[in-house]
RNA sequence: CGGGGUGUAGCGCAGCCCGGUUAGCGCACCUGGUUUGGGACCAGGGGGUCGCAGGUUCGAAUCCUGCCACCCCGACCA
């Protein structure tokens, strides 16, 4: 087990925070509740980017920059919004800071009040419809498809490194579309982006879902989501995508003109993913030594330990080292030579475990005279010696394996711990145990869903698109349903 | 904002109850040497206004009072 983590059994909040900040991904700061992403931890989400960016640019959108200051005007706009984001606000009120008259530092200049407080974007659904309100005309600018890749703010009350922060980086997508079906069409589409990107990048096996009106995004008509399954049993929300109707064109007067020169208010879409997906990504797949990247996210892929009794092995050793480096870089992949002479081999292995890089090759003195090197996959932590001329196409082969391995181990944790429930004792019983999710008949009141959360503390997580229609009785009300829901404790 | 806890070296802690040499340990760091196939060892060394402010006392990390900060569990949330 990897030196001063707590087993991932024992205490799950405890060792995934320890984890954050032993595998060198983020550690707290001065300001409570916001974190520094570390160089290691901002190199995954450098390639979350660089994958969803792509991918956004596959569907047509383009990127744009909005300010991080918004007039408190414009969020009381809509009513739904504003009530949804004012609890956790932050303010600027003044813009200007003077010396103290006693001499000790500085203090805010009274006379520097701003007319109009300025508010921090907690999400950008206002400020940019407010300028979509220039940018569109006709139906010819329509559809508007843009991305911003920016940081937020929300005050929350307690934080967690990745998962929640009173600031975090993510994009917002937000579209205008001339009608309705285009925009729902949209909402679904990005949802299918996020679904895939999970499922294919971070290899976590997620449901796609409604969100239920008491979930729903403020200010939206629909919120779908996708939930995937953290290894304590819990529900993580690891992206949503909103159907906004015409609610922020109304309040922005967005209006367009058709092809029959009627004004026409305009349909919208919002959707986000945020640096909440490294949380993810964490509590998905490490163990109790540490972090397990998927390959097409590890910022390293394959790490070389030399070692060596001599410089002249070393030498040796560097030569095939380097040329194994060169010949799997030439295949796109990141390696690391890690020829730190302060460090000796098994504290290396324990490093690079902790740090959850797919690939570790390993050569020594014997290896030197075998003309073989040593391969250890982190996911199963399974050695093979193969011979050196064959190490780069298994390497290749291993990587893909590796994948594919982190994304079927955790859509089988999903599957075993997916459960279908009938009664409400058995709903209890099972969130007192492992937890995981629960499909279960719900009347379809906020009613009942505001129940069973005060008396279990799980909440839908969503309404699965895939669930079958079938006929049932709510879990705790008695009353007719058509279809499960997904409950679940959630994060 | 409720309930609990902790502040002593960069990190993790002991010492406090029962006041008394120069405040200690592990990790990390620096120097030298031996090591190197799963977190090396030996020797030497550097680093502290014991959270802050008062008080009690010949004497306070230790006792008393006030303040501050942080953490955990709730409520709130991507």
């Amino acid at each position: 087990m990897a030196k001063g983590i707590p087993k991932r059994s024992e205490n799950y909040p405890m060792w995934y925070q320890e984890l954050v900040k032993k595998a060198d991904l983020a550690e707290t700061s001065a300001v409570r509740g916001c974190y520094v992403i570390k160089p290691y931890g901002y190199a995954i989400w450098e390639k979350m980017q660089a994958t969803l960016d792509k991918m956004f640019k596959e569907t047509g959108h383009t990127n744009a920059y909005f300010p991080v200051f918004i007039p408190k005007s414009f969020l009381s706009k809509e009513a739904d919004h504003v009530e949804g984001f004012a609890k956790e606000c932050a303010v600027v009120t003044h813009y200007r800071l003077k010396n103290a008259e006693d001499g000790k530092g500085v203090v805010v200049d009274p006379e520097a009040k701003l007319e109009e407080e300025l508010i921090v974007r907690p999400t950008s659904e206002t400020v940019i419809w407010s300028t979509y309100k220039n940018w569109i005309q006709s139906y010819r600018d329509l559809p508007l498809l843009i991305n911003q890749w920016a940081n937020v703010v929300r005050w929350e009350m307690r934080t967690r490194p990745f998962l929640r922060t009173a600031e975090f980086l993510w994009q917002e997508g937000h579209t205008a579309h001339s009608n309705k079906a285009e925009a729902v069409e949209e909402t679904n589409r990005m949802l299918g982006v996020y679904a895939t990107f999970a499922e294919d990048f971070l290899a976590l096996p997620v449901t796609k879902g409604h969100k239920t009106e008491s979930e729903r995004f403020a200010g939206a008509v629909d919120t779908l989501c996708i939930e995937a399954m953290m290894q304590d049993g819990k529900a993580l929300q690891a992206g949503t995508s909103h159907f906004l109707g015409q609610n922020f064109a109304k309040a922005f007067d967005v209006q367009f003109l058709n092809k029959e020169n009627q004004q026409e208010m305009v349909w919208g879409t919002s959707w986000g993913v945020s640096t909440r997906l490294m949380g993810a990504l964490i509590m998905a797949h490490s163990d109790d030594d540490g972090l397990v990247l998927p390959p097409k996210l590890a910022p390293i892929h394959v790490v070389i330990v030399p070692i060596y009794k001599n410089d002249e092995q070393l030498q040796a050793i560097s030569k095939k080292a380097n040329a194994i480096k060169t010949a799997l870089e030439l295949r796109g992949l990141s390696v690391k030579f890690d020829d730190r002479d302060t460090y000796k081999p098994g504290y290396k292995f324990n490093e690079w475990e902790l740090k959850g890089v797919p690939v570790r090759l390993a050569m020594g003195p014997r290896d030197l005279e075998n003309d073989t090197i040593e391969i250890a996959r982190r996911d199963t932590k399974e050695k093979q010696m193969v011979n050196f001329a064959e190490a780069e196409t298994t390497i290749i082969e291993l990587l893909d394996d590796i994948q594919l391995n982190i994304y079927n181990k955790a859509q089988k944790f999903k599957l075993e711990n997916t459960h279908i429930v009938d009664s409400f004792e058995e709903f209890k019983k099972i969130l007192k145990g492992n937890g995981g999710f629960i499909l279960a008949h719900w009347d379809g009141t906020a009613e009942t869903e505001a129940k069973i959360k005060e008396k279990t503390k799980a909440t839908i997580r969503c309404i699965p698109f895939d669930g079958n229609q079938e006929e049932g009785k709510c879990i705790y009300s008695g009353k007719p349903s058509k279809q499960r829901v997904l409950f679940a404790l959630a994060y």
